[in-house]
DNA sequence: CCTACCGATCGGTAGG
DNA sequence: CCTACCGATCGGTAGG
């Protein structure tokens, strides 16, 4: 019974070091928040993060390492439909889904994964390109096969990517719901902003 | 002849101190980068540069609000066109010219003034304020107008801004042309990515 | 613009 | 998970 209550504390206490250095990270960024804060924010001493990291890299890799298979998963997931068209516009609501139930965690990801140092830095950069390659690749077929206007994929791409990994910085539950975002978004980039009835 | 020679050699350091810590903040971030790394890097000693700045914080606050400065200059441009559709238009061009001639001091701006502290901080976060508030402007009258398709005028506006901010993330001047991401960011969003002849 | 230097804080270790 | 502690580095000052 007391292993057991340790046990679960420990696995608690672990988790709640991730989502404070999570939010930390997020506010102060990587660089100026300190394993003092991260300890003081999760109620225990700085030498007792060390007994479940390796060093303060680890945490931010961690963070970094599982908000990033997430996007991957979700990129899978769209690569499974058949037209371009649906391919793009579940890898849109996939994306959406991940940033919103993540919003810290993605911004930490994308704005502090520079201060990973190798082999992990190097590692995170392949896992990136691929997901910058995937996603093109979809818009790239979606061109060839008519479905999309003819263009640069890889500019179409980037502007994409651009508006989902920015919705971190502006995006809130009370503002927004998810299901609008996504469909807002997918209608902008299929059908443009300008009314033709007019 | 000497002072002239002395007086020019003296701005240009400054000049050279912005240039560096505006490269060395966009590639480190603000908070891992040292007063030793940016006097290194401008071929001086660490204290030399207090000679020519308050602070560590007094070199980011000139960078973040002059090139604040500069996107502001830019909307003004673009509110003196009349029809919605055409402020939106010089709006975006006005922000893609400035990006993409301030590549490393939009990225520092956008990422670093977090680390602005009070008052600079609220002063800056007014400007910031006043720019999306504007931007959302041309956008909800184009909506009124019949311009543009009805929708939520501040959604639309946070993923434009997406996609104006996030430039400097991917784009290089070897790969792309200012003129044709301008045009191509335009007719995405005014126009859609389908192909209708399809 | 330099040398010499300062107190504060950093990430992390030893040992329990 | 704690106390005690370490060498390194931080932003910045004094004085010239």
């Amino acid at each position: 019974m007391e292993i057991e209550v340790n046990e679960t504390k420990k696995i608690n206490r672990k988790d709640e070091i991730l989502k404070q250095a999570t939010i930390l990270f997020r506010k102060r960024g990587y660089a100026a928040t300190s394993v003092r804060d991260l300890a003081h924010e999760s109620g225990i001493e700085a030498p007792s993060l060390y007994s479940h990291f390796k060093s303060k890299e680890d945490i931010l890799q961690r963070i970094c390492f599982h908000t990033a298979n997430s996007f991957m998963i979700g990129l899978s997931k769209a690569e499974k439909k058949k037209k371009p068209e649906d391919k793009l516009k579940r890898a849109i609501k996939e994306h959406v889904r991940v940033v919103t139930q993540n919003l810290d965690a993605s911004a930490v990801m994308w704005n502090e994964w520079k201060h990973l140092t190798k082999p992990d830095l190097d590692d995170f950069k392949v896992m990136l390109y691929d997901y910058e390659i995937r996603f093109k690749r979809i818009i790239k077929k979606g061109m060839k096969s008519g479905s999309f206007k003819k263009g640069d994929p890889l500019l179409l791409s980037n502007l994409i990517l651009s508006t989902l990994n920015g919705v971190p910085f502006w995006y809130s539950q009370e503002e927004f719901s998810a299901k609008n975002l996504n469909a807002s978004m997918v209608a902008t980039f299929y059908k443009g902003i300008l009314n033709k009835n007019k």
